[in-house]
DNA sequence: GCAGAGCCTGACCGATCGGTCAGCTAACGT
DNA sequence: ACGTTAGCTGACCGATCGGTCAGGCTCTGC
């Protein structure tokens, strides 16, 4: 086995090949990629793609299999903590940092969730969605109050994921005034409303 | 030609190849949508398919441009006014009028903006995003204002778009709540902050 | 020196893609 | 009655898809 003692720069042909997938999923989409532009992306045949990676699904779920594992966890310690307002800034703050953290695999489940329905690692980043809904959102709340979570959800994901889409050719914005800000405005749209300074 | 005087309920086919093209470009996307799919779901032959549209593009241009002049539309309306709140209270009211009316056409060129660059209907659809990004948000605000505006948006068009995806198996909503609560979400977040109440 | 394992590749497979083309049928104008 | 046209279709094309397979290269352990 390679136990890569001559040089540190070597990195496993998995993991570039993982990770020109993921850019090629998340950019083009899982069903305009062709395992030969992944291949070619990452200096690569396509034979190589298929000896370390069973199939094209194996190889997404190798992509973004790590960023839904994340999102699980993160869920699943927010239902096990208390829903109070510390709790809720606590998870805020992650879930901005999982966002900022893992773009490229969100932006890939999220945009092709409804397209790419059927696949199990899929299927396991929708779960995983409608978890997060249901545990930050009281069903018996005013519609009002469901569809402010919706859209902060929403709102946040879109606008990292979707920026790359339509503000790229923009100046490049600092991660953390984005982290800042962002926290913000998710603040004021999932915190509980009673009587808090809004704005 | 066919002045359809027999029957009213008539449908001309390239209407409904349309229809069943924009539902499979919604739903699956546009480059996992084959026309043989498009041509069994609509009753017709791949070539006939073909033979109304004289590519998949045309088809997609013809799919989702209607929608895509109505944004145009929307937009051109909202920079000519002025930016008063009152002016907003009115754009906001028929951004989600639009949104709830074009569903599956805004579903597709929001949801492949990336992967469909190049085509020019998709180009036109994302140079009319970033136009509403734009007129709608001061340049020089804080950038949590303008992060405000973003979420507001993305929050508002995704949810509509992905709740189809994440939501379907729940009950119904009625699309007048649908309505009523956005707006309400929308008004917070983007009528101007000068001392009115948010919530 | 050599057997073997790990890594990588080109050749090849059947299926399906978007698109072309010749020809069929039914309705219309004259 | 007949030529024209619109609507529609099956057969077919080259390209590309995901995936299989046999074999070559390099390094290790014996």
């Amino acid at each position: 086995m390679p136990t890569d003692a001559s040089t540190s720069s070597r990195v496993r042909a998995s993991d570039e090949l993982r990770h020109a997938a993921l850019e090629q999923f998340s950019t083009v989409g899982f069903a305009a990629s062709s395992l030969q532009q992944i291949a070619d992306h990452a200096g690569y045949s396509k034979s190589s793609v298929l000896y370390h990676y069973s199939s094209k699904e194996a190889l997404l779920e190798a992509a973004i299999g790590p960023s839904i594992d994340a999102l699980e966890a993160l869920l699943g310690s927010f239902v096990a903590s208390s829903r109070s307002a510390a709790a809720r800034t606590v998870f805020i703050e992650q879930f901005v940092d999982f966002l900022l953290g893992n773009r490229l695999a969100v932006h890939t489940f999220v945009n092709q969730a409804q397209s790419l329905r059927g696949i199990p690692v899929i299927e396991r980043a929708n779960t995983a969605i409608r978890g997060l809904a249901d545990s930050i959102c009281d069903p018996g709340a005013p519609f009002s109050e469901q569809m402010r979570f919706s859209v902060a959800l929403a709102g946040a994901t879109y606008t990292l994921v979707a920026g790359a889409t339509f503000l790229d050719e923009r100046q490049q914005v600092d991660d953390d005034d984005v982290r800042t800000a962002l926290i913000t405005v998710l603040s004021e749209l999932l915190l509980p409303a009673d009587g808090r300074p809004t704005r």
